[in-house]
DNA sequence: GTGAAAGCGCTAACAG
DNA sequence: CTGTTAGCGCTTTCAC
């Protein structure tokens, strides 16, 4: 391995001068600089972030937290395109991506143990769990920090309007003449989950139907669509049955479509259905998903611009919200 | 921070001892490893892997390598197992997953100059590109690394048995009937693309069945939907067409019937599909995809178990390939 | 403009 | 069993 102790020897110079190059300093004249760049080329020189992050106590490194939820693992498209997007900027800025997890080397340990272990100089959590302890400890801690789909009054947080999307979800199936509308629910005590039925509920308000509360199917808070179907069965099962549903993720709603035909109706014919997220593939189901789009690329790269910033020392905690918007395609029908 | 010395200070043993502690060296007394474990705890003691990695050269990091596809990212599902399968080994035997890109900081420089810089203890190259040559770099470099869906002589690789898929793929099709058999390529330049395609030709071959150029497409080797919709329409123009296609990959699958019935045809009625990888929404597309099923978590896991062991010294070159399963499911039909 | 010296937190011989 | 010493590669005062 080639270090700034070679360069110096080869060049005469000290080891001071030669880190000032490489950390941009003024003070070293324009020929010394070139004699030192060429001599590094020359040798192969790379610079070593470990011995750098020892004396700065930086290491330019972001930590991606998401606490899975049972197993679905990273697989969700939803973590594809914000992972994708925090990545894309991150990366431009000069830090890198690192996974932090609960454990390391098999020991439990917390994901604050981790980061300080790793020395991150800010994390992102994708998918908060306030339900965790290790989780509870990361916030108290004073590592510059951003959630998604999260409310914290000490820390920045950004996240889709998740109830102005279930507001257009449900006002659009009321403007096609639906009446009996019901949701199934990502998770109630899920951020995203909670405000999407808080927006399934202000619209219903506001357009004065009254709340049924058997019209709320809620399965485990994973997003899948095998929660989708269990939650429509439940609904299924009501005496009188909804005439569409608002599902609080596009996966449950290819679940809640598979319980609908099992039971040998249509879908939209007999019911209809409005999704969340856009997916890749909703577009190409059978009827084609309308749903409500949220841009979780824009999710991503926003999160981190805003983690950035918290790390290079701004002190507002920033609350960003960004806009869904519907897309309507074949799953929804009007109502006579 | 809390380091050694502050531990050290603190019980009036050494820092040296105190890192034996830590480190599992059996030569400290019970007695004395409590103690130091005690005040550890008490101080809220927490290592530091930079300072670690600095004296052993061991960074408990690996790299994670994918040479983006213009653009699509982690999206494909096909990433999404793979890095849920490696991540989980990974992490449970104490390694930690950074991505590595081209270019870190703004800077163009190279995988070869972040694995260095980051000093990684190993690489897995998601998405091998012959044709960069950053990557050709890397691979001529001593770092250990296994890669996916490429060949070598010199390092350790895994993939699906694609060449089995193919294979399978077109008797399957062939055993219900089908003789006129077209091929939507996922790029023969690639590894999987030109395997998937291989076997292809070889089961047709085997059959009897005269190869005709005319009915291998192949679109940007991207694996989307949209080169499976433009590689169809290719197909759709032909004077006879074929009675069934096999699609090198499952998106590519859904941009083919989306061509076909533009045509005005249907699947499968007028022609059948078969696809590859079986990704998640595969059973719940119209009709469900038949498709050849691989299997990218354990592809990720056997990865890790692979890269950890030539890591930590073990100097065979293996060559691991896991068979894939054809899945039957409604889009293909019996051809008279 | 340039360099000497000290130190970041930890581990690895080597003594004792 | 325990401690001394010497670095790992780099940056940071502070002098010159």
């Amino acid at each position: 391995m080639i270090t700034i102790y070679d360069i110096a020897r080869k060049t005469g110079f000290s080891p001071t001068t030669v880190s000032k190059v490489f950390n941009g300093y003024t003070d070293v004249s324009q020929k010394t600089r070139r004699i030192i760049l060429d001599t590094a080329a020359e040798l192969g020189y790379v610079p070593n972030a470990n011995a750098r992050s020892l004396t700065t106590k930086r290491s330019w490194t972001i930590g991606m937290l998401f606490i899975e939820p049972a197993g679905s693992g990273i697989r969700h498209p939803y973590f594809g395109g914000v992972i994708d997007g925090f990545k894309k900027v991150a990366t431009s800025k000069g830090y890198d991506l690192m996974f932090i997890s609960k454990d390391i080397g098999g020991r439990k340990s917390g994901y604050l143990e981790h980061c300080k272990i790793r020395g991150v100089d800010g994390i992102i959590v994708i998918l908060p769990d306030n339900a965790d302890p290790y989780f509870h400890e990361l916030m108290d801690s004073s590592i510059p920090m951003v959630m998604l789909d999260q409310y914290s009054a000490t820390h920045s947080t950004i996240s889709s309007d998740n109830i102005q999307g279930g507001v257009m979800a449900v006002e659009y199936l009321y403007s096609l003449g639906h009446r009996r509308i019901a949701h199934i629910s990502g998770g109630l005590d899920t951020f995203a989950g909670e405000k999407r039925h808080e927006g399934y509920k202000m619209a219903l308000n506001k357009l004065g139907i009254p709340l049924n509360p058997e019209y709320v199917a809620e399965g485990p808070a994973d997003y899948s669509v095998e929660s989708g179907y269990w939650a429509m069965r439940k609904v299924l099962g009501l005496e009188e049955l909804p005439t569409a549903v608002f599902a609080a993720g596009d996966n449950l709603a290819v679940g809640a479509i598979q319980a609908i035909r099992e039971q040998g109706l249509r879908v939209p014919e007999d019911i209809s259905i409005i999704g969340f997220d856009d997916i890749e593939m909703a577009q190409f189901l059978t009827p084609a998903l309308t749903t409500i789009r949220q841009d979780t690329y824009l999710l991503g790269s926003r999160a981190a611009d805003m983690l950035i910033s918290t790390i290079e020392g701004a002190h507002t905690v920033q609350d960003e919200i960004l806009s869904t918007e519907l897309i309507v395609r074949d799953s929804c029908q009007r109502q006579a």
